[in-house]
DNA sequence: ATGACGATTTACT
DNA sequence: GTAAATCGTCATA
């Protein structure tokens, strides 16, 4: 596959766990992205946020609810789950747990290290624009990576165009990891509360809104 | 068929 | 800080 000279791709059973879990262990390990011309993307996982399934009143899959949309939710671990929001972003998951439970980590944001160029051409901004302003939100990172409803149910562990790179074989520490409430599920009553959004501490890519940095 | 609502981003007051 | 942009999806009828 097109990965000489890199790290190894993230297998079945890297995925194979709980949301909160494969959200705190994906940071710091690497997302590429393979263009149709061959063009290698990629950027270090800064931010992830995780959904509980069928209890979490902030996921797609809330109630067991299954739908057209989030059928992916309910594939094998390492399935992408790309989803169309505000009627024009597009934000990518990863799933995991077990097969036919439908829980996720969201990707939020990455520290981009490969193909900068190209992620400014496709978030349409100038050559100019900094590194900090291509990937810090759920939307720009799939804009950045030209990730949209074509990969949905993509299998990550086989998929030719997008998966995840272990550079690192230890999460990283827990003094180097900050947690708070997700961004942006406000409405989900006391599901809007609990920590599970992770981010890498004083990272400048991290998409920002709340206290605490 | 219709209407309310987003797991967001950007531009402005 | 507030608001607009913009449209697919899903619940309701």
């Amino acid at each position: 596959m097109p990965e000489s000279g890199t790290s190894p791709r993230a297998g079945r059973a890297f995925f194979a766990v709980g949301p909160a879990l494969l959200a705190r262990r994906l940071l710091g390990q690497r997302l590429v992205r393979a263009l149709a011309d061959g063009t290698r993307l990629a950027g270090t996982i800064v931010e992830t946020e995780a959904y509980l399934g069928a209890e979490d009143r902030a996921a797609h899959t809330f109630g067991s609810r299954r739908t057209p949309r989030n059928e992916a939710m309910y594939g094998p671990p390492g399935t992408a789950y790309v989803y169309f929001t505000y009627g024009m972003h597009h934000c990518v998951n990863i799933v995991c747990g077990a097969v036919n439970e439908p829980v996720a980590v969201l990707l939020r944001a990455l520290e981009p290290t490969e193909g900068l160029e190209r992620m400014r051409t496709l978030r349409g901004l100038t050559p100019d624009a900094p590194a900090t302003a291509l990937c810090s939100g759920p939307g720009k990172l799939c804009a950045a990576l030209g990730i949209d409803r074509a990969l949905n149910e993509d299998d990550l562990t086989v998929s030719d165009g997008l998966w995840v790179e272990r550079v690192r074989a230890r999460a990283l520490p827990d003094d180097e990891v900050a947690n708070t409430p997700r961004i942006g599920v406000d409405s989900a009553q006391e599901w809007a509360a609990k920590p599970l959004r992770w981010y890498i501490r004083g990272n400048p890519h991290a998409s920002r809104r709340r206290k605490g940095d």
